[in-house]
This record gives C-alpha cells, sequence and structure tokens, in this order.
DNA sequence: CGATCTGTTGATGCTCATCAAATCCAGTGG
DNA sequence: CCACTGGATTTGATGAGCATCAACAGATCG
C-alpha cells in the first residue's frame, strides 16, 4: 500500500527498517474514493489530519468567481495532501480525485509525534514539502515564460520523472488519467490548443498518449524542447557542493533584453 | 533592525520578550548590498547560512536558456531567502537584490537551535514557508487564469497586505521600489502591456504609482477587480473552524464551463 | 440504444508580444 | 541656466499565439 510513498522518500534517505515499520503503522486510517471530482478536502476546511495518496491521482486546485478554475498542482500516489495543515487554521485551496482513489489519513497527533521520535522521517517530510514549493515554481515558469508546447513538454518529463522516483513507471511510459480538458486546466490554456499542441508533439514523434498512459518515445529532444532541469526535483542523493548543470549569466531583465 | 521581521511573524505567534532577544541575538551577521542585480544567492550553491531580508528589496528567479527570466516572488523586508537550503543540498534558483538592500544571515546550526529548543520560534518560522507555498499557488492562478489586469490587481492587493503585515504602510500605501519591466517579469507579460494596463488602473482611479510608491486609491474596487481573498495570506490569528468567505461549488473543467 | 464524455478540426477574433519611435525624466557637466 | 545623457515610461502599428464558438466523430456507459 505504501510502496509510492517509500520509494519516494528514499530518494532523500535510505529508511532502516524500523523507520519502515514505524510509517507502516502509522498509516491505518485508509478511505476509498469510488468516483473521480469528489473533494478530498474543501477550501476553508481544517482536516482532522494529513491526507496521503496510496492509489489514483488527484488535484489541488482553486475557483474562480466566474466559475472557472485552476489546477496547481497533481497529485499521484506517494505524494501528500496537507501537511500544512498540522499548522495552518484552514485550507487555502481545495484538493479533488481525478480518478478513482485510495487516500490515506495519519493524525496530526501522530504526524507530530513522528516529528518528535523520528527526526530523519521528520526530513523526509520536511523536503518533500520543499520539493512541491519547486514544483510549483517551475509551473510558474511555465505559465509565464515558456511557449505552450514547451510548457506541455515540460509537464511530460516532470511526470516521468516524479512517476519514476515514486517507481511507477515501465520504461519511458507511465500512467497519465488525465483528459485533455484537465490538462488544460493546469497549463492555462483552453483545451483545443492543448490539443492541437499534443497533436504536434505526437507528430513530431516526441510522445504517444493512449488508453490513459503517456509514453516519451524522444527523451532526448523533449528535454531539448522543453529546457528540462530535474534540478528542482531533488531528486540526487548527494551531489556535493559543486556546481552541476546549472546555467549561469547576468541578470537581465525583458527591458534590457529586447534592446 | 528586526522589526519588520518580528511585525511578520506576530501575526502568527505572540513572542515572549524572551523569544524576542533570541532572536535579536541571533541575527548578527549582516551584509549590505550597495547595488539593485547582485545575486544574493545563485542557483546551484549551497550557502552557508539562511538569509533574512532587512532592507530593500529582493527577488527569486530564473533564468531561461534564451536569456529571458521568469521572476518567481518578491522579497521584502522581513522575508527569508532559503529556509529550503537547511535541507536541501542546493538552492534551484537564485536570488538578486531589486534595490539597495541589507541581508542578515543565520547559520543552519543557529537554526537547527531554534528548531531544538524554541518549537513557537520554529513554528513561526515554518508558518511563513506555507505562507510563501501560498503565494505561489496565488501567482500561478495570476499567470494561468486572470486577465493582465486582474493579475496585476491582485499582485497590488497582495502587495499591500504583505506590507501591511510588516509594518511597512502608511495608510493605503507602500514602498514599491520597481520598474515596470521588473513587474513584467513577473507578471509574464511584456513591459509594454503592464504599461498600458497601468494606465488603465491610473484612469480608473484605482492606484496611483508615482516615487517608487504605490497607493491604492479604491481597495473596494481593486479587489472586486482582482477577486483578491486574502486568505492565503494566513494571517487572521484565530478564526476556528468554521467556513468564512470561501466559495464553494461544483467542480467544472474548462470543457464543462465552455458549453 | 440514446446520452454523455472526450477528442478532433475549422473559422474567427481578441489579447497580448514585438518592434520602433517619441517623450519624460534625473543627473551631470559645461 | 542650459545642453547632454542614459534610463524609464509612453504611444502607435503590426502580427502571432491562443481563446472562443461550433460542429462532428468515437468512445463509454447506464
Amino acid at each position: 500500500m505504501l510502496a509510492s510513498f517509500l520509494e519516494k522518500l528514499s530518494n532523500y534517505i535510505d529508511f532502516t527498517e524500523n523507520e519502515r515499520q514505524v510509517l507502516k503503522d502509522t498509516v491505518k486510517s485508509v478511505r476509498h474514493y469510488e468516483k473521480k471530482g469528489v473533494d478530498i478536502i474543501s477550501i476553508g476546511e481544517r482536516p482532522l489530519g494529513v491526507h496521503l495518496m496510496l492509489k489514483g491521482w488527484a488535484c489541488r486546485y482553486k475557483l474562480l468567481e466566474d466559475g472557472s478554475e485552476h489546477i496547481m498542482a497533481y497529485l499521484m500516489p506517494g505524494d501528500m495532501c496537507n501537511v500544512h495543515t498540522t499548522l495552518l487554521k484552514q485550507m487555502d485551496h481545495s484538493i479533488r480525485t481525478m480518478t478513482e482513489a485510495t487516500v490515506a489519513s495519519i493524525t496530526h497527533e501522530q504526524i507530530n509525534d513522528i516529528i518528535d521520535h523520528y527526526p530523519r522521517i521528520a526530513r523526509a517530510l520536511f523536503w518533500s514539502m520543499l520539493v512541491d514549493e519547486g514544483i510549483l515554481r517551475e509551473w510558474l515558469v511555465n505559465l509565464g515564460s515558456r511557449s505552450a508546447e514547451a510548457s506541455l513538454a515540460h509537464l511530460f518529463c516532470e511526470l516521468l520523472t516524479r512517476s519514476r522516483a515514486a517507481g511507477l513507471t515501465q520504461d519511458n511510459s507511465f500512467c497519465l488519467p488525465l483528459s485533455q480538458a484537465e490538462l488544460s486546466d493546469a497549463q492555462g490554456r483552453s483545451p483545443v490548443h492543448v490539443n492541437r499542441v499534443l497533436k504536434k508533439l505526437r507528430n513530431d514523434g516526441l510522445i504517444s498518449f493512449r488508453n490513459k498512459r503517456l509514453t516519451i518515445l524522444d527523451w532526448e529532444k523533449l528535454v531539448q524542447l522543453a529546457q528540462f532541469d530535474p534540478g528542482y526535483l531533488h531528486l540526487e542523493r548527494y551531489v556535493g557542493d559543486v556546481v552541476p548543470n546549472s546555467r549561469h549569466g547576468k541578470p537581465t531583465c525583458r527591458a534590457e533584453r529586447n534592446k
């Protein structure tokens, strides 16, 4: 049940058998959601515990006054929904299922217990929060500065990498149980446009996307198109203090570079 | 020196005199940056300590391969630059000054000391990280789902609220030491377009922006235009468990709402 | 089997980027 | 006091990217 969660956190620390057992003992309360489109947590709520995706996908989203909405994160097995609420009074966004899903619940007391008694696990949980924040920043770049094509390519690179980190891939393919409309809600673009971009990626031989399964046919080209640099996912165990692969350069703002 | 920092965190907890003193004693190492446009931390680095803005503004940003860049956060006095690196191997983005600035540095050991011995302060630091994450999500909505006008209006609402929380406002005005080009780099829009939107906001009597000072002339209308709901800044002390002001409704994706 | 959801394609128009040039400043130096 | 300068802002003209609307073809499902 916990496989993806353990697999994911193992990218940060090697668990001892004891720590593994602690986590397994902690996750007892499990709830199954039969349908997609059901809120796991709603905005304004203060959930009783922290929710953990075991099976299926979910998304963070916000409704806008005009009835439209924006998806701010996709949650796959191994991802936590709301570590936030250990401290915050209430959720500032909602989370709902995108497929049939199984979700575990860990009480805030249990979380605090872990923080007090198992600092290594606590650090791993904290690490996963920081990764989530990195993902948010990269999505910001997707929406603000990348073309629709690069943005979608970048998303696919990220999702493959995250799926692999959670042990959910087969070669270069993974389960992507989303409709084009659901992709468009995260991409900040219309479903029609996402459709056309998908078509282009397919025609160029970069991906195939059938039966809720995305296969990346040409990883190198897709990475190039997306300018994908996986550093923000912080998956490498120990890279030392040297600077690998980073892009340096003088800061330039839009005005300057338009000269 | 620490005024803004203490003021900001005071939105989450009431400090005891002792806690106040602990923080003051912690912040010893201070560095001054004479010029704007200087990196405080560069991507790939592993800084020795956590940096804290005392005076002046900075921004998180990422360079893209084509030489363009994207600003992912504005940092004002009281904001911390890199709590991240307490755990992460390296920075996944850069931070640079946008004005002359004074920055304090707290070693990771000091941070860990505080976490061990002053849990209330630790919680406050953690809280501020969660707020940063909330801001990121809201910026995502700005870029993905709001018009240029609403997005800029939303940014101004946020910045006034944050400035006020750090004790940096006078009535409805605050110091906004950014050029239109620097605004555009965060808004994901061209400087020319930002200029036009600013003009419209001014003409409509919503704001005035002169001498690096932004005054909000009609808060109500601006909030309305921006659909600004300050919940994501988590500034209210105790709102209880009830759901105030939240928007509910059936989930709808772009496809559905286009019917 | 119709009903509903998802994907596909075409036509049309708006938002916004881009390029270029004009204007407005705060210095700076004669 | 004025001319000169470099930066930021403003304005106009043109076009690209993408939204929107509409229609249809396959799937999927009760």
